[in-house]
DNA sequence: CCGTATCCCCGGGGATACTG
DNA sequence: CAGTATCCCCGGGGATACGG
């Protein structure tokens, strides 16, 4: 692929485009916690809370509201006694997997890169 | 895509793979700093400084050095009056190239879709 | 169980000045 | 020009406790 496909007005606009990306993807937990979800197709808080090891409870209310925000999972409220939550993914959610399919190549292309073949 | 294509095993494999990556691509200035110097091919330090809005030459400085041991870029001083440098992306840091394509392209589609249709 | 509230600490990163 | 050094501030995020 070449570089130089760009267009200069153009330029601005993708990188713009790609820092959106990246913003909604950003911080320590967003992928693990999508991946988690993604993996079981429904999974509750404390599950959630259970499979990214290290996350603070905090940390996941706040990364699964702007994941909600974002309209990449849906939240659900489960009538029980007590109240349990699920998430899953939207439809639009589920089309970051090819992304992270994508990155999941390449970081293990890259880990050969820098560890040495 | 099926999600449940994951094995159990496979899965934090995945995980750690594409944690590598986000590692290497996180941080506010990574994208902008590897989409300038892919942009212009060439790039000296002070034009980088330009090209990206709002970075600090110590960020910039940083944020070279990690592409730099992530060999994403290759530094080479040019024996100048006063001293230039310039930085290229190497051929591992072109492999990016597609994710940051599909990233751009997920970005606008995910801007249409949180803007509303 | 699913969060929110509070406290508190540490380091990311800006501004500025300086060196080779 | 291409960084490095220093100072300093603010908020990200952990630990803990509490509320619905």
């Amino acid at each position: 692929m070449e570089c130089r496909e760009f267009q200069t007005q153009e330029h601005k606009k993708e990188m713009r485009a790609v820092q959106d990306s990246m913003d909604v993807l950003n911080g320590k937990w967003k992928i693990p916690v999508i991946s988690s979800i993604c993996y079981y197709n429904k999974r509750r808080f404390s599950d959630i809370l259970n499979d990214v090891v290290g996350i603070s409870n905090k940390m996941l209310s706040k990364e699964l509201k702007e994941l909600e925000i974002n309209k990449l999972i849906k939240r659900t409220v489960l009538d029980t006694q007590p109240v349990t939550v699920q998430y899953e993914l939207t439809e639009h959610g589920k089309t970051l997997q090819t992304i992270i399919s994508n990155l999941t190549d390449w970081g293990i292309k890259h880990r050969k890169e820098i560890i040495g073949k």
